[in-house]
DNA sequence: TTGAAAGCGCTAACAA
DNA sequence: TTGTTAGCGCTTTCAA
């Protein structure tokens, strides 16, 4: 049925390697030759079998991406976004991507060993990276090539993408105590995320350095879902002295947050300060707009892939550790807007 | 460097046929030689090269999936969670998912047709339909396995889970002629997508049967993306004799349109109400909340999944043409909840 | 119960 | 310029 070199060998009467050469275009085959064969397997419609050009080849030019999903109702915009990122870039410089989904834990090892064991990937891109984190110990250990969206507290060097989270909520920190805030509250996530762990450290950092006190009460923690954000906010607002101002640790949570203010009748951007992280598209056109820093999620995954693909080539890599500096973007819920 | 049936059975003495019938578990192979191999394997740390394994089995225990990307800013909330309903069966069934991504368009049948004719994949998730759809014709036409989230006006027939659009968008229609409102607008998606087609002529059939009457100019096309709400609401609103209700085709461009509401000082579910189409998570915790049509997203890509997969093992499927019936929830910014 | 041999489709070193 | 040969790692007849 499918077309295969040998079918092409027989109708020119040559042999299967001449025609691999020649469709190769390698030049120690003859014009004319080369001409017929190519002819010939267009007109058969041939297509080469990828599988076995990868078992002679022994890689796959393919990247994993194994998406670290959580609940069933997994719709995280940041991930979409991400993954359009790196799918591009793939596409464009000729990879797969083999994408699965498995929650972060035990037997998540098992979903890269396979991968890695079985010569289905040439590569991993690696995302939410924890303070611990075993993937990273993995294929530290067994110097698999990878690239990182996130640093760790492991102690191997390896190639990443981060944006800046510590100085990111620094600016945050200090936009709210410019404004004013003396209460201010803050909605972290767990803390053995990574960015979770960073945020929270520059945020505590920019408040006390403009000579904010930021009370252990008021630091509460979500699963950085809306949902969360809404009953974190809620919580807040119910303490003997709520806060002026919250900081969520990223854009879902502080659009909850403006959810909860609002069904409690506050006016967001007055009554109650309200600032997120990551610049999702929603933050934008939400109502009133989020106050949030910006980060270009795309980007990053086009970079990331990038990266990991030059990696794989061997290739040297310009940046092997890119810390993005991250963008204050003023809008109205903090109240700050000029 | 990699441990192979070969090493194994030059460790046991065994040939390699042996080694692999022991592995498998055959029975034809004695208990001892069978216990002896399988402790080697996994002494030496054995794992199948699966590439190998699918050069001779000509097949690949792999799902295409080929996400429809359009601008670089993606970020539907949609297809992360289809992603993980499908992700999450793919690897309870043992299937890998090879993901990419591809604008729709001239070149993008050149996507699909690589991966089928390489053999990278044993079947595909189709999933964005549209009316002449140029991936089903092509599948189709190859009669090479397919599952589609969504129909299509192609002639041929071929298994498919879709969400019954139209009576969804009746719903909403009769929700909110039943209201009380007149100068209805609705605005839609571009019409060559299949859902988007569905919808539109729901909601026409559902206002007529009403007795209410859709006016031309109160139709307006979006782009699906929040950003779109906010321009097609905000010319709804300058329109001489504006709406005092607004359906729009999802929940994104609801979104839009709520925040553009805002901004003009209108009180959502009460000056205007204001529909949307998916329950995306954040429909719900919106400030109002988001009055809109459950589409169980999660549930879809896992249906999708396990009857492509039945397909291509050519198992029979239940319910080839699934229609899903629509969920009417009503919430705040219909000014409807009772 | 086991092994030899062939073959999946392709590439590449070597010889002619 | 071309063909022969070997081999990537595995499965599966077939014969012993």
């Amino acid at each position: 049925m499918p077309v295969t070199l040998k079918d092409i060998a027989k109708k020119v009467g040559k042999s299967v390697t001449t025609v691999s050469r020649a469709l190769h275009g390698y030049d120690d085959v003859s014009p004319e030759t080369s001409a017929l064969v190519r002819k010939v397997a267009d007109e058969m419609g041939y297509t080469p079998n990828i599988i076995a050009q990868r078992l002679q080849k022994q890689h796959t030019d393919t990247i994993g991406f194994i998406l670290p999903t959580f609940g069933p109702r997994f719709s995280d915009p940041f991930f979409s976004e991400f993954l359009a990122g790196i799918g591009n870039k793939a596409a464009k410089l000729g990879y797969d991507l083999l994408v699965s989904t498995h929650p972060p834990g035990d037997d998540e090892l098992k979903a890269y060993r396979r991968k890695v064991q079985s010569y289905l990937v040439d590569g991993f891109i690696i995302v939410r990276t924890r303070r611990k984190d075993p993937r990273i110990g993995y294929l530290c250990q067994t110097d698999f090539p990878f690239v990182a969206f996130g640093r760790t507290e492991n102690s191997c060097d390896f190639p990443f993408v981060d944006e800046d989270g510590e100085l990111g909520m620094r600016l945050i920190a200090h936009h709210l105590a410019d404004l004013g805030h003396q209460r201010i509250a803050f909605i972290a996530a767990p803390d053995e995320l990574m960015f979770a762990h960073y945020r929270l450290k520059g945020f505590k950092n920019g408040l006390s350095e403009k000579g904010v006190r930021l009370e252990e009460k008021m630091i509460v923690t979500g699963d950085l879902t809306q949902r969360d954000g809404v009953k974190q906010a809620t919580m807040l607002f119910d303490l003997p002295n709520p806060p002026t101002a919250i900081a969520a640790c990223n854009d879902l949570m502080a659009l909850g947050a403006i959810s909860a203010a609002q069904k409690r009748g506050l006016r967001v951007g007055k009554d109650i300060a309200i600032t997120g992280f990551d610049n999702i598209p929603l933050a934008e056109h939400s109502h009133p707009s989020l106050t949030t820093i910006h980060q270009p999620i795309y980007q990053i995954g086009d970079m990331v892939c990038e990266m990991l693909i030059r990696r794989i080539k061997e290739e040297s890599i310009e940046a092997e550790h890119t810390l993005l500096e991250p963008k204050l973007v003023i809008r109205e819920t903090s109240g700050g807007k000029l």
